[in-house]
DNA sequence: TAGATTGTTAATCGATTAACAATC
DNA sequence: TAGATTGTTAATCGATTAACAATC
C-alpha cells in the first residue's frame, strides 16, 4: 500500500472540518508573498494550539521541514488535493431565490473551483428567467443536466418542506454531495454526503452569544 | 441561586452548537400540528442518539414529561428563551456585494427575530444604492447606527482583507457579536463573539467527501 | 554547531453513549 | 396497573494537548 493510500484511508471528520482552514491560511500566506508557516503561527491566527494543526497536518501527504516549518506552496496544494479540491467540481443550484441567486452570482466559489452549471427552481414564474449569466431551468431538466454535466455537488436554496424530494431527485440523478442552505435535516443514502450551511443555525448560535455578557 | 440560572450558568459549546436544529425541529413539529416528540424522534431526525439529545436537553430550563416526551410549544419557547432568540435583535450587515445583498433581501432571517437595521459599504459606487427596502450607507454612519439602534450583531460579507478592520470597527461602535461570512480568521476581544458562517469552508469538506467514495 | 520546529507517542480532557432508577 | 420515556450517573470513546526524540 502506498503511504498516499494510507494517509488518505480515512480522516477524522473533527480534521477534515478544520483542512479547509488550512488551505485558505495557506493560499493567504502565499498570495502575500510569505514562503514558510510554522504550526505555532498558524495556531495562532487560527485560535488553535501547535499540537492541533502538526495532528491535523500530519494526515495530509505532505512534509514539514525541522526550523523552517511548511512551505506554504507545498501545504496550499497538498490540501487542496487531500480535499479534492485540486480540479473543478461542477455544482448545480436548486431554488432560485434570494439566497440562490446570490451563491449563482457570487463567482468567488467558482474561482475556487465549484462550478455551477444550472440553476433550478420549481416555480414557473422564474423558469426562464435570467440570473447572471445562467438562465433558470424546470425540475424536468434537473436529471439531464447532472447527468449529462456529470454534476457532483448539488446546493440546495430551496424552502424547507422541499428540501427532502429536492435532495431525492439530485441523489437519483447522480449526484454525490449536498450543500443544504435550509434549516431542513436531510437524510441520503450513505454513498452520498450532506453539509449543512447552518446560517440560521450560526446566528441563534451568536444569540446566545450575545446574550450572556 | 434560581434553577434558570444554575441552568444558564454555562452550556459546553457542542451543545449550544446542536440547540439551534432542536429548535427548528420543534418550530417545524409545531407548525404541522404535533404536539410532542420523543427524545428518540428527535434523535432519529437529526442523527443522534436518544442519549444524546437528552443530555442536550437537560440544560435548558425545560422538563419533559415521562411517557409522552417534550410538548413542541413548550420546546420551542424554552430553547428560544435559551439561545435568546425570544424577542428581536438587531443588526447591521457590512458588505453589500452579491452575498451581503442575499441575506438583506432574504426576509426568512427578519421573520426569525434578526432585523437588519442598516447595510453598509466602502465603495462610493455602492453606497446610496437601494438593496431592497435599504439604501446603502458609508462606512462613516456605521458607528452611528450601532449606538443609535443599539445593534448586537454585525454581519461581514466584504472581502477577505478588509474583514478585520470592519470586525473592529463594528466591536468599537458597541456590537457584540459577528457573523463572519469571509474567509479570514478575525480576532476579537473575549467578551466579543464571532461565528464563522464557513460557506465555501463546507463547500470544500463535501468535496472531500464526495471524492472517497 | 546550537536551536528551532517537526512528527509522533502518551496523557489528559471533554463529549458521547449506555444503563437504569424514577415517574406519569 | 404496566410500560414507555424521562433525567442522570457512570462508562466509553474520541479529540485535544503535552512532551520529547528526531532532525535540518
Amino acid at each position: 500500500m502506498e503511504p498516499d493510500a494510507i494517509t488518505s484511508l480515512k480522516i477524522p471528520g473533527s480534521v477534515v472540518r478544520r483542512l479547509p482552514r488550512y488551505l485558505t491560511q495557506a493560499q493567504h500566506l502565499r498570495q502575500e508573498g510569505v514562503e514558510w508557516v510554522s504550526s505555532l503561527s498558524l495556531a495562532e491566527t487560527l485560535g488553535l494550539t501547535s499540537s492541533t494543526v502538526r495532528q491535523d497536518l500530519s494526515h495530509i501527504d505532505f512534509q514539514g521541514v525541522s526550523k523552517r516549518g511548511y512551505s506554504t506552496a507545498g501545504l496550499e496544494g497538498a490540501l487542496a488535493r487531500t480535499l479534492g479540491v485540486d480540479h473543478d467540481i461542477t455544482c448545480v443550484l436548486v431554488g432560485a431565490g434570494n439566497l440562490g441567486r446570490a451563491l449563482a452570482l457570487h463567482d468567488e466559489f467558482g474561482r475556487q473551483g465549484f462550478k455551477i452549471v444550472g440553476v433550478f427552481d420549481s416555480a414557473p414564474a422564474v423558469v426562464g428567467k435570467k440570473v447572471g449569466r445562467f438562465t433558470v431551468q424546470g425540475m424536468t431538466e434537473l436529471a439531464g443536466v447532472v447527468r449529462e454535466q456529470k454534476v457532483e455537488i448539488g446546493i440546495i436554496s430551496v424552502p424547507h418542506e422541499a428540501a427532502q424530494p429536492v435532495a431525492d431527485q439530485l441523489i437519483t440523478a447522480g449526484v454525490r454531495g449536498l450543500l443544504n442552505l435550509t434549516t431542513a435535516h436531510l437524510l441520503v443514502p450513505a454513498e452520498a454526503s450532506v453539509v449543512d450551511a447552518r446560517v440560521l443555525a450560526s446566528l441563534r448560535e451568536l444569540a446566545y452569544g450575545v446574550k450572556r455578557r
